[in-house]
DNA sequence: CCTTTTCCCTATCAGTTTGGTAGGTTTATG
DNA sequence: CATAAACCTACCAAACTGATAGGGAAAAGG
């Protein structure tokens, strides 16, 4: 199960990946977004401030976010959304995404008391992994922001 | 990531998976096992009997395992190991298998802030659970005994 | 400058979960 | 009746989770 933490994330990536496309669709919009205050997020998703500021320093620290101090400061998201997956939000907040350390590819740990060459469940917890990782890789921020009922998009 | 409850019940399960073949394999061999004490187990899988002791107990309840008391008891399988999804032991020890509660098919909670027919963070996750479950109701006891350096099974 | 607005940082905290231990009760076997 | 096993309840320390408190540092605007 995810976090609060990867939840809370996710609502507030949801904004800034708004605040990006309309940055981007304005006649100078340039690479590096106008920034988003913590205040405005939690405006369109009531949440404790002071968590969420916790949550976006993170993403920051994870190099998913930068931000801007003072007036008219706040964050934004230092790459397109397309250009980061869901993974990536989730090793940061939640951790290993591989149902066991000694599957993980990014938070790998030896298994003390199993072979792993001939361990069944290591197989089959790999075989998840894959599963898991063939989905977050692929779904980005992008895919967050995607209204289903919108009309058709190439 | 499984927890050592889960991973502990895995080790154990694999003793019993084949102690079940064993006594299937016999002449006088029934449906229902010859049992297999905890301190047989925990001789195979170094590890706290007490605490797995706690695991075979939700197993029981869970309808996984069968046990028998006295002189000769312990625990043995309730089926044929092909017929118990890994999914049915995850959800007895860890509990959901979704990564949210709102996309939980046996565990479901309505999310308390967002509309679920057009949150995006719910769709992808729903993805990602059918992508899981896929594996792992598919997936039964019988595979985790499985060695992959045997001759070719059929 | 000075004030305001914003991000930044550290510490703390109550509640829950996790992994594990202790100690005894009940039931079956020989 | 002794022994071996499952069964049950309670307890415990450590870690984690979700959250709060209280400032500090920097940028922008007057």
């Amino acid at each position: 199960m995810l976090s609060k933490k990867a939840q809370y994330a996710f609502r507030a990536l949801s904004s800034l990946v708004r605040a990006d496309q309309a940055h981007r669709q304005s006649p100078e919009g340039e690479a590096v977004g106008t920034p988003l205050a913590i205040s405005e997020m939690v405006k369109e998703h009531p949440m404790s401030t002071k968590f969420l500021e916790s949550i976006l320093l993170d993403l920051r620290r994870g190099g998913i976010l930068g931000s801007k101090k003072g007036k008219g400061g706040g964050y934004y998201l230092m790459k397109h959304p397309e250009d980061t997956p869901l993974a990536q939000v989730i090793r940061i907040l939640d951790g290993p995404i591989a149902p066991l350390a000694c599957v993980s590819l990014n938070f790998y740990e030896r298994c003390t008391d199993c072979n792993e060459a001939v361990c069944g469940l290591n197989r089959l917890m790999s075989e998840v992994r894959d599963a898991n990782l063939a989905i977050l890789e692929k779904r980005t921020l992008a895919d967050l922001a995607v209204n289903p009922d919108d009309p058709i998009r190439r």
